[in-house]
DNA sequence: CCACTTTTCCAAAGCGCTTTGGGTAACGCA
DNA sequence: TGCGTTACCCAAAGCGCTTTGGAAAAGTGG
């Protein structure tokens, strides 16, 4: 069933019976009545590929997941993300289009979502240091809205983000506050963005009281669980290991707690845990009492809000650009506790 | 830069400079090279609401992913699945889109999906028993492949599924061999086929030995960390509590063993965990040592393999439905030990 | 009742591509 | 030279929709 048909059979012109359906003035109610009963009963639906054709609009918004090459990792926190955006996206008529992509052959992309016009707008994932991949949006004029922000990018743009740096100076202090003074970060890969302002929030801290961070005690990589596990036993091996461990994912947090327990010691007596949460639906932080002491803020929570600031975008170009900065919660677990006074890792080992 | 342009810049038709592109012979290889190298200097690409219409394909292949609206999770396995499926579409310059819906709300998306001609067919994902959208599927007419079977379906269509019976057959055995008798069923919802076919092989199992499955050590849930913390919280204090868990999910995996060792118990030495592995790439098995004794079977992979076979239908709609039976690996880890003579639960507590 | 606005509808152009149905020039063969 | 092929190229129709520029019908005020 197409318009066409549609048209013949209600007796009226494709113009009217387009107008109808599409809510235009120009339509006295009771054709528009008659229009759309007709439609429904006869299960029609304009095709797509046609009406964007028409309008120049495609309705759909794409998402270029970045996908690191040398690890082959598509990060956790994606299905959450696009939870929440595609629940945005369904209200509004959006469809959502994805491009898995190696590291590096992003900017064909790019360019082909935009000079084929598969998409509308897009929202750029996982923004690292200095990306270059704003310039080239901002060059080839294709709507987004990123997801993060990129530091050492100076030309406006749209973003959501999750104040990172006062976030992990917040745990920091808290760790510091029970007395902890030798504190692990297990951080994301140095060139993303949110890694750099998360140590940056650590540094603040410890540099607020005197400490200086020190590098033994702190790694960079792919929040995976296996990460948190074998930086965890590396550094418990060290003279004079951490006390507490400040985590950047909760996947690797659970690596962190194997370790620990591994050694026969024990979270959040021996050695505390404060890890970012991103409240991932399979990896909820516990049911009742959470397990970890976390800085907590929802990404799917990220996945609306962004998609929305897009949607406004695409349909107000003019939009000037919209920033929102999550604060975190800080929710209190039973993985932190007041320092040890003596070192239980040494203790046990001497 | 479209065709037109493109044409009156190399002074040739329409028709001369599209077949050129695209590879038909009527065009001398000279021209085709002018043509070529034309395009690729003005950044030339068709656009591909104009290309779908008039071929009436749109090159896009569509994933609706279930969300049960109750729990409001999206299948952690969902990213790593799309990883692999998605190397083999940009390979074959298809999209890909993606709808989050509702548990119920399925049908109208699968029916605008074809009437709008978004795409050229679609992934099932999550069958469950007795699915219902096999069968509308069929109706409207839409290309599929199923991630999975649905039991109680007797039309023919295409899957790709992991053999969930033998391999939780097998994990029994296994964990029989080393003289468990007691072994609990942490296992997926039971309207998911798959949780139904794992069932099925752990009672053969049991069954071939004379023993009988125990409702009191089963559970069917979401397959969250945390459902498998509170379910083996529970049954390690049942009078009777099992000396052997088996798990559908490697997350629900970690819940098990924060729950042993929250308990004072020993993974793999009081209790034993026998998990499937779909081989997530942030939760991978351990580094060298898999920390699981597990089944497991690449979700990756499977997004590959089943990507490919849905290419192969739309390309020829006359292909006979294709199966693909994927066994699993079971790799021994360090979860798993000889069953404790003396119950060690009990002797704890006692 | 008439001129004038407003409402209601329509025919046709156009979005950017593919593809049908030729047309013309070059080529081969008698 | 003449005629049938072949190789190469083109004009135009059509995919299903929106939208422009009217036209006809229906109100409205004097």
């Amino acid at each position: 069933m197409n318009l066409k048909e549609l048209s013949k059979i209600l007796g009226l012109s494709q113009t009217t019976v387009s107008r109808a359906l599409n809510g235009y003035p120009e339509v006295k109610e009771a054709t528009r009545k008659t229009v759309l009963a007709a439609a429904a009963a006869h299960n029609y639906s304009p095709n797509t590929r046609a009406k964007s054709l028409a309008t120049g609009r495609s309705n759909a918004i794409g998402h270029v997941i970045p996908m690191a090459n040398s690890h082959e990792m598509v990060n956790p926190i994606f299905g959450d993300f696009i939870a929440g955006a595609g629940e945005v996206y369904s209200r509004n008529n959006y469809e959502m289009v994805l491009s898995i992509v190696e590291d590096g052959r992003e900017e064909d992309i790019y360019r082909a979502l935009k000079t084929r016009g598969t998409v509308d707008g897009v929202i750029l994932h996982g923004p690292k240091m200095n990306d270059a991949r704003i310039a080239l949006l901002h060059e080839i004029g294709l709507p987004f809205v990123v997801h993060g922000r990129a530091s050492g990018i100076d030309m406006p743009y749209s973003w959501l983000d999750v104040n990172n740096r006062s976030a992990f100076r917040r745990a920091t202090d808290f760790l510091m506050d029970l007395g902890h003074r030798r504190i692990a970060l297990l951080n994301g890969l140095e060139t993303m963005d949110f890694a750099h302002r998360r140590r940056r929030g650590y540094e603040d801290a410890l540099g607020a009281r005197g400490l200086s961070a020190d590098p033994e005690i702190m790694r960079s990589e792919e929040m995976t669980e296996t990460f948190g596990y074998s930086a965890t036993c590396d550094m418990l091996a060290l003279p004079c290991p951490p006390t507490a461990f400040l985590v950047s994912s909760i996947i690797s947090a659970l690596g962190v707690r194997r370790a620990i327990e591994d050694q026969g010691l024990r979270m959040g007596r021996d050695v505390s845990i404060v890890t970012h949460d991103d409240s991932l639906s399979y990896l909820t932080n516990g049911a009742d009492v959470p397990i970890f002491t976390a800085t907590r803020s929802s990404v799917r929570d990220a996945g609306r809000a962004l998609s929305r600031m897009l949607i406004d975008q695409i349909s107000d170009p003019a939009l000037a650009p919209q920033h929102q900065l999550l604060e975190v919660e800080l929710t209190v677990g039973r993985s932190t506790g007041p320092a040890p006074t003596t070192n239980p890792v040494a203790a046990q080992t001497a």
